[in-house]
DNA sequence: GAACACAATGTCATCGTTGACATATGTCAT
DNA sequence: ATGACATATGTCAACGATGACATTGTGTTC
């Protein structure tokens, strides 16, 4: 019983009387088959419970497998799990299927997933690259025609089609939420390192902000973590500045979660706050968090479309590039006025 | 440029000066081979950028894809996202790769997913099981031996291995927690339908710890919602009872998010409250929550375990069986005492 | 009624790799 | 010198499917 061989289309042929090509001919649809014939290879696919093999099936007829790789940091990260699952209902829409890896944000685990994607002869590439990653090596393949679609971040080293949140215009608008609430002193808390995509973008959409009111840009006010803990210590180093902020804008995640739990632990009930990216609980938070929040399962949609364009034949050598808006959810936490 | 061939062993061979065979040796360090050939082909092989295709060799080899299926409800649910990336890791480490797709809970979704995984032939089969789910079609692929696990639910009309979370000693844990706190009138307010595994489960615990305390059960006290509106709205409810608990047990997570919601609205302080399953922002909020934490990276390395060692040969024909514990974390929102 | 179109099926090679077995050369003990 | 044996390589078929082309039979056309 265990192990027992699976029926082939040669098992289902032998059944009927005929031969492998005319079960395939039933099986795909392809070329002609007397209704009776037809009606007979079905049945013994049922009776033999045959299921078609994939593996061989994808071997002959397009040397790619039918399956698209992605590499993405944290599956546990609800932003990337649901970029993924957005690119996995588009790709499943054309009968491809998603082969996902996680990096852990370390560049050798990013290439060694890629390098098993490409021993898989996956038909697509898309990749949350690393920060540290350098994706040279994937010009060949792209050369070669290899649809590769960079999301969230731009890849190092080699341009591509790619899908990225709009950070800086985000950023800009959250900081200037908290500008037209009337706040001149903006703290800024970001992660680290410094030289990261993200982080650089939504800091440049701060002073562009600040810029266009008219507000000096003060160094003292920025701050940086790398995870909620440094990201608290931030906040509070930064509350405790001679001239401190009357607001803060952090730019991502844990530093939004470290900024409310400094606040909480300071109670500081007069400091406004406005996060990049959106958390389930924001809502429920006191006062209810205003985000800028992305939008992950369009990231996941736009980019799946690129490669979906190129399967099809698009053969522009240049890279696109997709920008996804953010939006501003007004809930509380950057409606705080300045102390007058 | 477009589409162009990638080369295969019989062109690092031609290259080198020998077949395939040899080239084959060198890669997969099967049989002797001489230094000096061997280098020469490692060298060409380089110099040809020459990778290996999985596709062939699988179905070459074991007839069966060195891939596992896993099929989970949700990608953008940070519990089966972390399930899936411990899958992903724990299997990764022996040299499988992990395909993944989401049922979105349908039953429809879930059955034509793990057709195309058996399509593929992948090495075992994992599965969250769509509640409306029937899994008979799998046993003759499990006879067969093909390694099948269930994962948090266990499968409807079939028995396979599987790995759920302690469901019952969890609620009871979390419940006793309230009622050690010296609360008798505690609310439940669970997800729908009442027959969902989970819900049935935590609901025993609820009663279980009831019974422990000698604390008579009152129907009055169960509600239910299928999301967080509808969760709130049922707390709402019990607060309007004439006779109104004091302490609240929510049994997942959107009821937590209700009830945290519920009680901000109406102000309301002086309501224990338990959630089931931990929240991102937990800590944060106020008062901070307390949980009963459920484990779901070990629930996803379990159930990778269960299936590499029936790779291994494991072959007893029972189904196994196992459940990882939960954890009561207190954070203060359960540590509230009833009004004296 | 010869020529032809089309339907229904079969034959064979092939995708890229590896298992089973064969061959050639050299070494060593008897 | 002669097996016996190990080393280094080659040959061929096979995994399961399909593409290109061949072969039959049947009805249509002028």
């Amino acid at each position: 019983m265990v192990g027992m061989r699976r029926p082939t289309m040669a098992d289902v042929a032998r059944e009927v009387g005929v031969t492998a090509k005319t079960v395939s001919r039933v099986l795909n649809d392809d070329g002609p088959v007397a209704a009776d014939t037809r009606e007979r290879v079905l049945a013994a696919v049922r009776r033999l419970g045959y299921q078609p093999n994939l593996m061989a099936r994808n071997m002959r007829v397009g040397a790619r497998d039918a399956a698209i790789g992605l590499v993405i940091p944290e599956m546990g990260n609800p932003f990337f799990g649901t970029v993924a699952g957005a690119v996995e209902s588009a790709v499943r829409a054309r009968g491809l299927t998603l082969i996902v890896g996680s990096s852990s944000e370390t560049a050798d685990l990013e290439q060694s997933l890629i390098a098993t994607f490409l021993a898989r002869r996956v038909s697509a590439l898309m990749v949350v690259p690393s920060a540290t990653g350098d994706h040279r090596h994937l010009r060949a393949e792209r050369a070669a025609g290899l649809p590769v679609v960079f999301l969230d971040r731009p890849a190092v080293g080699m341009a591509a089609d790619q899908v990225v949140s709009g950070n800086r215009d985000g950023a800009r608008d959250g900081v200037a939420h908290l500008l037209a609430g009337g706040h001149r002193r903006i703290g800024f808390v970001g992660d680290l390192p410094a030289t990261l995509y993200t982080r650089r973008e939504r800091f440049q959409g701060y002073r562009d902000a600040l810029e266009a009111a008219g507000v000096p840009f003060d160094r003292m006010l920025v701050e940086s973590g790398h995870d909620q803990e440094a990201a608290c210590a931030a906040v509070l180093r930064l509350l405790a500045l001679p001239d401190p902020p009357t607001a803060l804008f952090a730019a991502n995640n844990f530093a939004s979660m470290g900024a409310v739990v400094a606040l909480a632990r300071t109670g500081r009930r007069d400091v406004a706050l406005v996060g990049f990216d959106d958390l389930t609980l924001a809502e429920v938070l006191d006062p209810p968090l205003t985000v800028v929040a992305q939008d992950p399962a369009a990231i996941g949609a736009a980019a799946a479309e690129l490669v979906l364009s190129r399967l099809d034949g698009h053969r522009s050598k240049a890279a696109r590039r997709l920008v996804i808006p953010t939006r501003l959810i007004p809930r509380g936490s950057g409606e705080i006025p300045p102390p007058s």
